[in-house]
RNA sequence: AGACACCUAAUGAA
DNA sequence: TTCATTAGGTGTCT
């Protein structure tokens, strides 16, 4: 079973640059970052990206510290995908093609995948470690934007 | 001309501490609460209290966020006396004391009284006061009912 | 079907 | 403290 932690940010949320980051339990990391974004927006960005980075048949355990991508790729998704992508008060589901970019990982994925919800800020070790490299990939992302750093852009890889 | 915005708080809607409150914009407001009950039962007592704080023969105008208030008070209340207190799908009115009781509150006011319906959460001044006074007075009820606070109940009166 | 309101929850920030 | 992002629900009427 591999367990991942998941995390983003958004500075200055909204319309601030967003960055997200995933961590292996047992070694692996990475990290992404957008000019701009909302935290919902890196949070689900998060969660995409650790499922593309683990394909294959091994069960598969993703961990946030959001209930809204939590509850996004697991209970709300089938209902949604039934009911036109439509909101309990009738609105339109927001991040839709994000939403629905996890919907194909996790169709495409041969293994299951496990959603878990965990409480933020109670010093849990890889959710910490995942809070800081999505931190640092939003300030990276911020810096690039406003051009003041060397463009080494983009996802970043860990050990 | 009285111009008084009331508002009503229910914490768990439906069946969490209630509470309401009126905000006279010359100044002067209450409030109250009670242990259980619904949102429109604390919208509905927010504008009867409005109105017995406030006889005499002074035009009175209450405003409140709560189109069902509002039109609970003004135009359904002439129809619902004369067929029977029936809604328009045959089923019985709901909180039909309170209703009876705001019916009787205008009855004997020798001034008349206005609604006005004015919308929620746009920053206006006297609706977030009532808001406040409404969300405090409903949480000081769920306190009470809980016994965790002195008993130093019911309802309050302002400047 | 529409409208308004009342909440609940988590997160992200300033 | 106060702001935003998002979802879920009920209370009530027409």
């Amino acid at each position: 079973m591999i367990i991942v932690s998941t995390d983003g940010s958004c500075l200055h949320n909204p319309g601030g640059a967003i960055g997200w980051a995933w961590v292996n339990h047992a070694g692996g990391s990475a990290s992404g970052g957008a000019p701009s974004g909302t935290n919902q927006i890196a949070e689900l960005r998060a969660v995409l990206a650790a499922i593309e980075a683990h394909p294959g048949s091994e069960p598969l355990s993703v961990e946030s510290d959001s209930i809204y991508a939590i509850k996004c790729a697991s209970e709300w998704l089938p209902n949604w995908r039934r009911n036109g992508w439509r909101t309990s008060s009738g609105g339109p589901v927001r991040n839709l093609d994000l939403i629905r970019r996890i919907d194909q990982a996790l169709t495409e994925r041969p293994g299951p995948v496990r959603f878990r919800w965990i409480r933020g800020h109670v010093g849990d070790f890889f959710n910490e470690q995942a809070d800081a490299l999505a931190g640092a990939a939003a300030r990276e992302a911020r810096a690039a934007a406003a051009g003041t750093t060397d463009p080494s852009a983009e996802p970043v890889t860990g050990r």
